[in-house]
DNA sequence: GGCCAGGCCTGAT
DNA sequence: ATCAGGCATGGC
């Protein structure tokens, strides 16, 4: 078992895992078991210290994107002198950007439109614990996320009876066509056109196509407007445009590579506080 | 009990 | 190209 320390200054564990990012992770012991993909980690605060247990150390260390400095991107957010970005990035500064599997941000993200984090927590953990295998970590039970061979093989009838509601046979289309896309040919895609051929799946959209450009390929010049980053635009940035597709075009001019950042700071603020 | 949730698809202009 | 209307389900 490996630890990992790190200054809890720029890495809030709740911040992190509660920010919308990931629907993977739950109270144990002091802290919070974390799962991604097939591997997990207990992560807890100790002293000044966020710490990480694992046997995956180099997954978890990517996982975390422990070797960027956070304290820059914040800085980088505030340098805008947008009162309210500076107030939403002193707010999530302890949050960290996840690089997670590509595969499970695709159909994790097409569960979670029009739908709200805590149903999309359950949903997954149904998928999961259905498909996924039994694994163990420091004694307690958790299941893999599904692979896309295993998901392909389930109908739209099957996804129903675990609660999807409508995306069920989005996910039954989304799968099967995964199984014939090859991955490694879309890494190599500039974000415009990457997000082009995400849309071309059954049930991703914009926003969709965003979220997993953002935490499944990592590309930090894209900005998912949801239906809080709607609110926000029009009641915190005076902004009159209804077209979400052109509210993200708008925040990208703003924020070019450091977008995918500072959505995340401005999404967490706006749903935690509610009035502000 | 009604409104809303990290929206998208379809069919009509 | 744009836009309404419909959509499953459950949290609050």
């Amino acid at each position: 078992m490996d630890k990992l320390e790190f200054s809890k200054e720029y890495f809030n564990i709740y911040d992190t895992l509660s920010c919308g990012q990931t629907f993977r992770y739950n109270p144990f012991k002091d802290g919070y078991l974390v799962v991604s993909n097939n591997v997990a980690c207990y992560i807890v605060y100790e002293n000044e210290n966020t710490v990480i247990y694992t046997e995956h150390t180099d997954y978890f260390k990517n996982y975390f994107d422990l070797n960027t400095d956070y304290s820059l991107i914040v800085d980088k957010s505030k340098s805008y002198n947008i009162e309210y970005l500076t107030k939403a990035s002193e707010y999530g500064k302890g949050i960290r950007i996840l690089k997670q599997n590509t595969y499970e941000m695709i159909i994790s993200f097409i569960i979670s439109q029009n739908n709200n984090i805590t149903r999309i927590k359950t949903i997954i953990k149904k998928l999961c614990e259905k498909l996924g295998d039994k694994l163990e970590f420091m004694g307690e039970t958790y299941y893999s996320f599904p692979t896309i061979d295993k998901l392909a093989l389930y109908d739209e009838g099957f996804f129903k009876s675990l609660g999807f509601g409508y995306r069920a046979g989005y996910i039954e289309s989304t799968a099967k066509k995964l199984l014939d896309t090859d991955i490694n040919s879309l890494y190599k895609l500039d974000t415009k056109t990457l997000k082009s051929e995400l849309i071309k799946f059954k049930g991703i959209g914009g926003k969709v196509a965003d979220c997993v450009l953002l935490f499944g390929f990592n590309r930090f010049d894209s900005f998912p407007v949801d239906t809080w980053i709607y609110k926000l635009y029009r009641e915190n940035f005076c902004g009159e445009e209804c077209n979400r597709e052109k509210i993200t075009e708008y925040f990208l001019n703003m924020f070019k590579e450091y977008s995918g950042y500072i959505q995340q700071y401005l999404f967490y603020y706006k749903r935690e506080n509610k009035e502000a």
